[in-house]
RNA sequence: GCUCCGGUAGUAUAGUCCGGUCAAGUAUAACGGCCUCUCGAGCCGUGGACCCGGGUCCGAAUCCCGGCCGGAGCACCA
């Protein structure tokens, strides 16, 4: 499931709590021949839901379903409110194009029944007859008019996953959805406005049943700029080695977000901030992301990544000098991470990794900080390296001229470490020795570059940023 | 083509039902400043929008008509 699924989802189950409702999963794998389900599906979904906070209520799979379903129509078709259809289909829009009854239309409720047992014992093929639900003829929208309910599927040939070849007549979306959201007690229904005819069609059928149509909220598409959205794009772009799974950092799957570190919370605050409207979204990156750093900032312990790593050599570095750097700016209680400069020989020399964007940047006699540490004078530089003098201790020295602050390493502290980019590029470089300590899932943030999520710590830290 | 929706700053959203308090609020992004031993966070400030044209009205983002643009549906899919 995506970001574009995550609307019906957190707005339901949000909504549910509000109001001390039920948040009810239903699997509708009705259709085990062009939608076929697969049984790993189902699993996943699950998954997904509960990453997100979603506690399901109650959950109901309709391919268990069938005998209800069956029940109905009976009723329906006895009630003379539904009718078995042996028309050809061209035959039958033709027909219904003009607001005329097809000839099963007019027969009577006992011959329909009647065909409908035959319908269920075998006696039609596949595409041979439909079950239809009356509606008003005179319908403006002839995509109303009698819609199609049931329909027989030649389940030897697509045995359903769950079920296999144990059903030949399958209930259509709106039967089976429109029968399920009154017979489980929905009260309210937010589904996308793709689904707007499907109300329409449905209130016909609760007509006949004599039933109240729930409350019915059909939101419009969500986008996220430059993310492809759709499953089958999805589906079709693994399957041709395009994106390395579901959680290809290039998606915008619950997988993929979760693998970036994008949390949960973030993207349920965001979608109520979004709301229902019936009009499209284009949400963009930029806005899930300061909803996610919100979060993250309380949150993520601080970690030095130097990426694109070069030496830094600082010499004339008078004794040895111990770092303390909190794990968190504004909660020192959360701990340190310490590292020593410990000078060697007669000219006391230290090295250390910087990154190369800093050592581009860095002028000869320019005074700089290593954060925490001391503040030296670049002396000279060269594509490999940076040689630079000590210059003093504190930072109330620098502080007035603003020197830039730098992240460093020591060297010999180092631990190669790549970070996986959303556009699923790769930047290689070391992170600090005491990431060593970090698990799979934590979600930190390397100062001055950016927030990631480890995704595992073995002979090499292997990170997936997430956002600045 | 037919049947429905919808159009408020770059993005998203509030306001539209029940016209005035909207010279349009908020978030984010942008810009400027403050603060901070991160290019993060926080704080202060600036700029930025009612699709167009008519009509009704003392008064319209809000009501009416027309247009333009966008979206959805028109499956024996969900």
């Amino acid at each position: 499931m995506h970001l574009g699924s995550a609307r019906a989802i957190l707005l339901s189950h949000e909504y549910a709590r509000m109001y001390n409702g039920k948040f009810i999963l239903r699997f509708e794998d009705t259709d085990p021949k062009v939608k076929k389900p697969a049984l790993e599906f189902y699993d996943s979904i699950r998954k997904d839901l509960a990453w997100l906070g979603c506690k399901v209520d109650e959950e109901y799979v309709q391919s268990d379903r069938l005998p209800i379903y069956y029940e109905y129509t009976e009723k329906l078709i006895g009630d003379g409110n539904a009718y078995v259809c042996e028309c050809v289909p061209e035959h039958f829009r033709k027909l219904i194009l003009a607001k005329q009854p097809c000839p099963c239309r007019l027969l009577p409720a006992s011959d329909n029944l009647e065909r409908w047992k035959r319908m269920l014992n075998g006696g039609y093929v596949e595409g041979q007859a439909v079950v239809r639900v009356k509606t008003e003829l005179e319908h403006p929208n002839p995509a109303v008019r009698d819609w199609p309910a049931l329909r027989v599927i030649d389940t030897k040939k697509y045995p359903h996953p769950r079920v296999g070849s144990k059903y030949i007549v399958w209930p259509l979306y709106n039967l089976a959805a429109g029968l399920d959201d009154h017979l489980m007690g929905m009260t309210h229904i937010i589904r996308g406005k793709e689904h707007y005819t499907n109300m329409v069609r449905q209130k016909y059928m609760y007509e006949h049943l004599g039933w109240q149509y729930p409350e019915a909220i059909h939101y419009g598409r969500l986008k996220i700029t430059g993310a492809f959205l759709s499953k089958s794009k999805i589906v079709l772009g693994i399957k041709e080695g395009l994106y390395a799974g579901f959680d290809d950092p290039r998606l915008g799957t619950f997988m993929a977000l979760r693998k970036r570190g994008i949390t949960p919370e973030a993207i349920k605050k965001m979608i109520i901030d979004v709301g229902t409207k019936a009009n499209d979204v284009t949400l963009s990156w930029e806005n899930l992301y300061s909803y996610n750093r919100k979060i993250l900032d309380a949150t993520s312990d601080r970690y030095f990544f130097v990426s694109d790593p070069v030496e830094l050599k600082v010499l004339a570095v008078p004794k040895t000098f111990h770092a303390k750097l909190p794990l968190h700016p504004e909660k020192p209680e959360r701990g340190f991470r310490k590292y020593t400069a410990m000078p060697k020989g007669a000219e006391g020399l230290v090295i250390f990794w910087i990154t190369s964007k800093d050592a581009q940047a860095v002028e000869p006699e320019k005074v700089i900080r290593l954060m925490e540490l001391f503040n030296i004078k670049v002396e000279c530089k060269d594509a490999v390296s940076v040689t630079a003098s000590f210059v003093s201790e504190s930072y109330e020295d620098v502080r007035k001229i603003k020197a830039q602050l730098i992240h460093w390493i020591p060297r010999g502290e180092e631990f190669a470490c790549e970070v996986v980019m959303p556009d699923a590029s790769g930047v290689r470089g070391v992170a600090e020795s005491a990431c060593k300590r970090l698990k799979p899932d934590a979600i930190i943030q390397f100062e001055r570059f950016g927030f990631t999520r480890v995704n595992e710590v073995g002979t090499k830290l292997v990170a997936y940023y997430a956002h600045k």
